[in-house]
DNA sequence: TATTTTTTTTAGATTAGCCTAAAAATTTAT
DNA sequence: ATAAATTTTTAGGCTAATCTAAAAAAAATA
């Protein structure tokens, strides 16, 4: 079992790696994200490199092990659920749920995480627009874009929904949207960010910002 | 800022002290619970105890200050109302809950504390029947008690509800029960503990045992 | 390429939270 | 009331996670 410490540098590892699309972090990144002394990041880094969490080599720099990795999106899956539920249920505005999801994603317990995935109806995306790893740790991104970042005048269907309360599917069948019904923007409105869709070729419909980043849609 | 270690044994203490119902606790008494050696426990003590949060005399014993005590409640209400959500809305049952809220009590989070009340409804007891304190730390035992720990034959009237969802609340409607209809068991069911009582002297009907731990009732 | 600058590591220290073994105080029993 | 038993504390040690200062390696520059 690792502490929440260990956590974390796997999974700032891994954001590293991604955002900045490199084969290994340095030393010095790390230190910065953390906001911990260099010199507490290499020792972090040997003892984690021992534990087979992490490929670590002198001055080089770092990279995750196959577990390092697959424990970090364990981490950032459950950072992600956590920040869902604190927005949707909670109430909670999208920019202050992050340093509390910082400290729940280190509760230990699977059960708790598939619980919780569950309860909010199996996102795939968080209130930020990150995408959540499932349970196997496998990321959707691919076709599947948010309604809200579909282009002008092109056809989309809708492929699902990220937030899966009955309140929204409620709202989705008043105004006669479904599954697969292909969807076209031929509006966006500046001032409240408002979409105006057509829906089938036939209805025209205004919808807002909110619902339109619920909606989940591929090209076709 | 307090760490989770300092916050369980102000929790521990409190509990001990309402359990035993004695002045002091036994440095054995917290090692027990706690699974530390006694030799911990002296060391901790004195350091609460120069944090102002416990008084403690050597070879005697330990109580909690104000501050400590009100900490402590503030520790046991966040474990409390965590339990309340893992059982009503992870489906937990009640048996497995403990372990995580252990964890969960220990997230720093004001609002989060406040907007969890608040989104169960205010729940005053959680899923063993123990009272969760409210913000003030207030403790609501009192007249009050479930109607599954109601006597035979004895008049009450319905004052209130522990889980406010929804779902329970159509539930009471469907059976015509309202806040302050008089209640009256006049029987309970060995086999499955439902319980069968008379409303406004007129109605009889039989609920389930679940159904009445979710009742509050006081004698009239 | 030699020198300077930057980055990274090593060395040594600190605090929190735990332990065991030994010593001291208190309680119990004879 | 003394001796024995129990409880509690003290002393000393360990690990995890942090730090600063100094040394070493790598990178940039002139």
């Amino acid at each position: 079992m690792l502490t929440a410490v260990e956590e974390n540098y796997l999974k700032y590892i891994f954001q590293l790696l991604d955002d900045l699309d490199t084969e290994t972090v340095k030393t010095n990144d790390l230190a910065y994200k953390l906001e911990h002394s260099p010199a507490t990041v290499t020792d972090m880094l040997k003892k984690l490199s021992d534990k087979k969490l992490v490929q670590y080599k002198k001055y080089y720099g770092a990279s995750l092990t196959k577990v390092g990795r697959q424990t970090a999106i364990k981490v950032l899956r459950k950072h992600r659920l956590w920040e869902t539920f604190l927005v949707r249920n909670l109430k909670f505005t999208w920019d202050k749920v992050h340093e509390i999801a910082e400290q729940l994603e280190h509760v230990q317990s699977d059960e708790l995480v598939e619980r919780l995935d569950e309860f909010l109806g199996f996102p795939k995306f968080d209130p930020h627009g990150d995408p959540i790893p499932d349970k196997h740790g496998y990321f959707h991104f691919a076709q599947q874009i948010a309604l809200t970042d579909a282009k002008l005048k092109e056809n989309y269907i809708l492929a699902g929904v990220n937030d899966a309360s009955t309140a929204f599917l409620v709202y989705l069948n008043k105004i006669k949207i479904q599954l697969n019904d292909k969807i076209r923007i031929i509006e966006k409105e500046e001032f409240d960010d408002s979409v105006t869709i057509v829906v089938n070729d036939r209805k025209t419909i205004t919808i807002s910002h909110s619902a339109a980043g619920n909606m989940w849609v591929k090209k076709v």
